[in-house]
DNA sequence: CTGCATCCGCTTCGATACTG
DNA sequence: CAGTATCGAAGCGGATGCAG
């Protein structure tokens, strides 16, 4: 991309991630590590050599880092630097302001269930956010969504959700689409099928204590206010 | 720009304001409303095509509102909505990403007083972020940089910046380029022009206990770490 | 003068094919 | 698996025109 060439640190961020693609392929790797044809398949409709620009682009920037894999596996693995980790904020923030965009569900868009890793970074505060003695539940669940599989786990301090492997044990086990998994955690209480949650009932009754308080956080706001 | 057609709300608000040029148009309605060809001023370089453009698209998202001025200016005024008004926090989480990228100076880049309020907003906490009892003095500058005015008001809690008009009285007179005032606000201790400060003496360690604490913050990394 | 629309050369994107 | 090469389509940048 062009760069604006201003002497402002927003322009100057955007010379660097504002392209087409971009934030996106960050989005993929602050999930963590992954090799080139991962992101690839994470990313639908990407052509290989925009991702292969995008990725010399952010390494040349410093924001990502490659390396060989030892022998066995023989791969790139690309990675964000320390500075790439820190877009993490940012991006939170961009997805949280999104977040109403939601509602009108999946239609036919892609879905992935490794994004609803991000969805919850911003429906709820991240850990560390909140001060102690805040109204959120301790809880973990596992949530299975279209062949990936994350691990949800709450304290008081905020929600933390990273992908884990398909036996993880949890106290909520959460099956269902992206969208149904989205309208159960977002708290929707309009039509629509919801996610299949299973556990015991003092589980069942912190987890949903948890969704609940999505929507306490001034998020689900009509854009038409 | 050609959707993303995903289902994450990163993707759906990179639908929204991801095409180039769209995030600085709302930094710029961010500091206020503006007419066009306000905004088509402080965009150096951008397309007056692709500002209507922008400006239509944001509109019928429901991030901007246009109203017509009453009778004796007859001019359109555009203005962020309620909704648009939430992309603050996002963009100035951003524009502090991207403050290592200031280090190099301003060089042949485009330089604007205005953008100097951005600056501000990314390199302190904004009002309400800290808690009480912080070491943020409390203090008020007024900033004179490119022909624009600026008016920084800091206590315990935060750091406001806004435009102002040029007489505006305050503690503190910060009078330079785009380039020193952020040296000097940055806390930048290297070599390099500073802006020329003037005050009484108690009012002039608060405005420098202030700008000391810029580099408190974690911010000022060094990229290649 | 403000607020755009139109035209045109150039760059970037998207899709497919191909290679070490 | 991890990209490069190619080419038509779309978008951008700059200049200009023009209506209210």
């Amino acid at each position: 991309m062009k760069s604006y060439s201003e002497f402002c640190s927003l322009s100057r961020a955007l010379d660097v991630i504002g392209d087409r693609w971009t934030m996106l392929v960050v989005r993929e790797l602050l999930v963590g590590p992954s090799r080139y044809s991962d992101l690839h398949k994470a990313l639908p409709g990407i052509a290989t050599n925009l991702l292969a620009s995008r990725l010399r682009t952010l390494e040349e920037a410093g924001v990502v880092a490659s390396t060989d894999a030892p022998a066995p596996v023989s791969a790139r693995v690309y990675a964000l630097t320390e500075w790439g980790q820190k877009l993490r904020r940012p991006l939170v923030e961009l997805a949280r302001w999104g977040v109403p965009l939601m509602s009108t569900g999946a239609g036919e868009d892609h879905s992935r269930g490794r994004w609803l890793a991000f969805a919850i970074m911003a429906l709820f505060p991240e850990p560390g956010a909140t001060q102690e003695s805040s109204d959120i539940p301790a809880v973990t669940a596992r949530i299975d969504a279209e062949g990936d599989n994350l691990l949800l786990v709450s304290d008081p301090t905020g929600v933390h959700a990273s992908m884990t492997s398909a036996g993880e044990p949890a106290e909520v086990i959460v099956k269902g689409s992206s969208e149904e998994i989205f309208r159960t955690l977002s708290g929707d209480r309009t039509e629509g099928a919801h996610a299949h949650v299973t556990g015991d009932a003092d589980a069942l009754r912190r987890f949903f204590a948890l969704t609940s308080s999505a929507l306490t956080f001034d998020r689900l706001v009509d854009r038409s206010t």
